[in-house]
DNA sequence: CCATTAATTTCAT
DNA sequence: ATGAAATTAATGG
């Protein structure tokens, strides 16, 4: 099995089952925390986040989501509010599809069905595993967790992959201050784990 | 250019 | 070692 990360349909088959296509600009909410869990996402363009603030004010961020990657399917099944907010990075295109045709799409679909079982395995088990890193003191465990989870996601081909993010993502991603995240990386670039080119992050 | 955003450094704690 | 604030670099219009 590749490295699945979670839903791509086939973008004509979800205007078929009546999915809409949305606008949204950067900042601004899809879904927020509480919202009741309406529809299936997948985005066409851009860049959205999921994300919670604790206490403090605080950002944490549970996913960055791109094109071809989909979000809050999850909840679908379920009859509780989403637990997070769903807000755009950049200006992005999300095509968005009701609970009840996205149901009905699974039933005429099995094999879609049998495939999202498969993204929800995938994602399950990542999500273990990123507890275990997360619960981590070590700033640069943490860090390499992560790494790790993102690189799955992307699947590149002969093993050095540009990590997409800011360090600014990456500390919300991991709960760290930006400055840690910094600190870090510059103790992972001398150890060899990570290079450093110009600012980007090879991985 | 200027304004905005990101990265890095400084300076306390 | 860590974070808030200040500084520097880059990005985009």
């Amino acid at each position: 099995m590749k490295g699945i990360s979670c839903m791509n349909i086939d973008e004509n088959l979800l205007y078929s089952f009546g999915g809409e296509d949305k606008m949204y600009q950067p900042k601004e909410t899809i879904f927020k925390e509480g919202d009741h869990a309406l529809y299936y996402f997948q985005v066409v363009h851009g860049k959205v986040k999921l994300n919670n603030y604790n206490e403090e004010g605080k950002e944490f961020i549970h996913n960055i989501l791109r094109k071809n990657q989909s979000f809050g399917e999850t909840l679908l099944f379920l009859e509780h509010a989403y637990p997070m907010n769903a807000v755009c990075i950049e200006t992005s295109g999300v095509i968005r599809l009701p609970k009840i045709n996205f149901i009905e799409m699974l039933k005429e679909h099995p094999d879609l069905s049998l495939e999202m079982n498969a993204c929800f395995s995938q994602e399950i088990y990542y999500k273990l595993r990123m507890m275990q890193n997360m619960a981590s003191q070590s700033p640069i465990r943490r860090l390499e967790g992560l790494l790790d989870y993102l690189k799955s996601f992307h699947e590149e081909r002969c093993g050095d992959f540009q990590v997409a993010f800011t360090r600014q993502e990456l500390a919300n991603l991991t709960g760290l201050r930006v400055e840690t995240v910094i600190r870090a990386l510059k103790k992972m670039e001398k150890a060899g784990s990570v290079k450093l080119e110009n600012r980007k992050i090879i991985y």
